[in-house]
DNA sequence: CCCGCCTGTTAATGACCGTTAACACCGCCT
DNA sequence: AGGCGGTGTTAACGGTCATTAACAGGCGGG
């Protein structure tokens, strides 16, 4: 729908795959509903993935690798003030929370159901994109120390990864509006960390 | 282990549920390692409760309860300015996700796996509480438009709810800091919010 | 003393679910 | 033409798991 492309059929089912996960949790769907998803059914999902663990182990590694992509390149083309990085940091996973509610949500939420390796090569890519936030803020922010630097990292995750949930009532005019927000709020917290 | 009380079987049962839920997601435990983190095993949790998801629905109406009914007190008890009562409110929700960290991350995650009659009254217990904090909202920030308000309102639970992925490396001090700091970043959020 | 009730136990049941087996179609390449 | 790799299908297997059945001890009140 976006940058799209021949959309293979293994793209297909891990963007189904990653809307029921979110929706009903790992353990509660099956893969006849994934299978159903994508107009196949069932085991035919096996000649494109080793298992059901394999593809949220993809979707994982994946969301936290492209994370981690967005932000370096954030970092290289970081030119100019470190206040310019920061903006462009937020903008980045504020695009992602957006476009991607789906895997964001797993992406803290079924950490656990993964195997032990996988597991570890997430959060690894997943402490490095931390790191590296924490650096761009104390950049911004020389005073504030770097547990508390870290700890309104977090937060500030929180409150941008919060967007699944405003799916409910009267949300906001629209994507800009709200992208808009989250970026003021998160300028905001980070303002008042240091304070 | 802090107010206690006779802490009957049930509140033990809840207690050791709310954590394994938390931790492996509700379809991820079974009942028979619920019933091991009592002392008793698998079937006998049935003579205290109706069934799983009766222990999940418990939870979530209760956590749910407790945090309107602690918002409701907020409002009666603010003889003071609009200020001090959102103050009073982001205390007492912090207060909340300190002390019961597993009961938090459950109240956002495990939601549709309710029944609809217990789902519809969490939702409804849900929006009530953010109502209030949305009114509390406008009182200090006029300008504030509602459906602004209102996503700015879930963002910072968003941000306050983040305290459980905090558990990993080396955290704040100790539990008083995090509290301050926390308050200091909702502070933060709702004046940027209003600019 | 003894009868219920509360609280446990273990064994069995029945459903669900991930995975594999066995089979089939279809299009491309030689 | 023929074979083969890719992509499906349905049926069967095996394990897990919530729930129920059947049974038993303890203990307080008549």
């Amino acid at each position: 729908m976006s940058t799209s492309a021949p959309t293979s059929r293994r793209e297909q089912i891990l963007k189904q795959a990653a809307r029921l996960f979110a929706e009903r949790g790992f353990h509660g769907v099956g893969v006849d509903e994934i299978g159903a998803a994508v107009g196949i059914s069932g085991p035919g999902l096996y000649r494109h993935f080793a298992g059901k663990d394999a593809m949220l182990a993809e979707l994982l590694v994946g969301i936290s690798g492209r994370l981690l992509t967005g932000g370096r390149r954030c970092v290289a083309e970081a030119d100019g003030s470190a206040d310019e990085l920061l903006d462009a940091l937020i903008e980045g996973h504020i695009d992602f929370a957006l476009d991607d509610r789906p895997l964001i949500t797993l992406h803290d939420r079924e950490l656990d159901r993964l195997r032990d390796t996988d597991r570890r090569l997430v959060r690894q890519l997943q402490r490095q994109y931390v790191e590296l936030w924490v650096e761009a803020v104390r950049k911004v922010y020389p005073q504030l120390a770097e547990p508390e630097a870290r700890a309104t990292v977090h937060a500030v995750f929180g409150l941008l990864n919060s967007t699944p949930h405003l799916g409910r009532s009267g949300t906001l005019p629209g994507r800009r509006a709200t992208a808009a927000l989250l970026h003021r709020l998160a300028r905001g917290a980070f303002d008042a960390a240091s304070a």
